[in-house]
DNA sequence: GTCTATATAGAGATAGAC
DNA sequence: GTCTATCTCTATATAGAC
């Protein structure tokens, strides 16, 4: 891929992750990269194009960030320890998963986009649930319900964390949560 | 308060909780109370006056509400359970709660909304955590970490849950996530 | 591949008549 | 308190020159 598409879909991840979808154009993505926002329409036609584009992209950083946690040979909480970390460099930044903004302007995105959202949704829930089966079948962790429920209340937990942080009590408020979180699965 | 602002009241908390507030405008809200714009702007001059009424609405009701469930003769438990169908019903309805849409477009908000919400969430917050404190000193619940930080844990469940239940397993998803996480604080 | 220029639509907001 | 009319700005998107 060349070099100003990615450099367009670095600015639009940072600005859409700060601001929210409907908060930003092609002309702030425009100016920050150094072309006009017509060049930004050959690369995107559309910006449903470029939402697109930014969530296969994002799915492939994180899905694989994911799976190499999940394949390593940590055990099952230091594994939930390390995707909680990822949520905390995020709110560091002052950043939102893609996924948590792109879901809360869920009724502005086109069909396809939803589409794709709802898969990545899917598949990040399924790569924790086989974190919680793990933490179960090693003995480290206890948790209620299924593996899909607790790596869904885990999940939802993180991306509302990092949208709470936001206002108040920041990255340590988002550790904090997810220590307590986490902490709670222990069975030593 | 006249019977037309409360009216713009509820079609702006209804729109902004289904799209976010940057999807909602002035004319998207007039043309469902059946008046023009500029009318809305006699109530509301600029739209941070109509947010911050919203919130300050929001916290009186849903503060309110809380209080009241918090108040209760009902144990933690059953409290936190309330709770979760407050936020259910409106996952339901299709709507996220006010706190939680207004967090994700945080960087839009005016200085004064930001301390509104800031206060709001702190006032959440603290009421949960009576009712985790609650817990532990009636022996109804077990959890790690202090009251607050799985007050905040769970609020942050809640919220992000909302905002995923859309994307993918609605509200039966919520259920039961929530359905984990308070069953997991059981110690009977 | 990037530019200028433009079309079209919608936003927030104000002035002044009724 | 609501209206029409208007201002100004910005949005997405396209056409065509370079």
């Amino acid at each position: 891929m060349q070099d100003t598409k990615n450099t367009i879909l670095d600015v639009a991840e940072d600005f859409i992750r700060r601001n929210g979808l409907n908060a930003v154009s092609y002309k702030h993505i425009s100016d920050v990269v150094g072309i006009k926002k017509a060049s930004i329409h050959y690369h995107f036609p559309q910006k449903k194009d470029l939402v697109n584009a930014l969530l296969l992209r994002c799915e492939q950083t994180y899905g694989c960030e994911y799976q190499s946690i999940a394949s390593s040979a940590l055990s099952a909480p230091e594994k939930l320890r390390k995707i909680a970390d990822v949520f905390k460099q995020g709110t560091v930044a002052g950043k939102v998963c893609l996924m948590g903004v792109l879901s809360s302007d869920l009724t502005s995105l086109d069909e396809s986009s939803r589409l794709i959202l709802e898969k990545t949704a899917e598949g990040t829930v399924a790569t924790y649930a086989a974190i919680f089966e793990q933490g179960r079948a090693e003995g480290s962790m206890q948790f209620h319900g299924s593996d899909h429920n607790a790596a869904y209340s885990f999940f939802s937990m993180l991306i509302g964390a990092q949208i709470m942080a936001r206002v108040k009590g920041g990255a340590e408020a988002l550790q904090a949560a997810s220590d307590a979180v986490i902490d709670g699965y222990l069975i030593n």
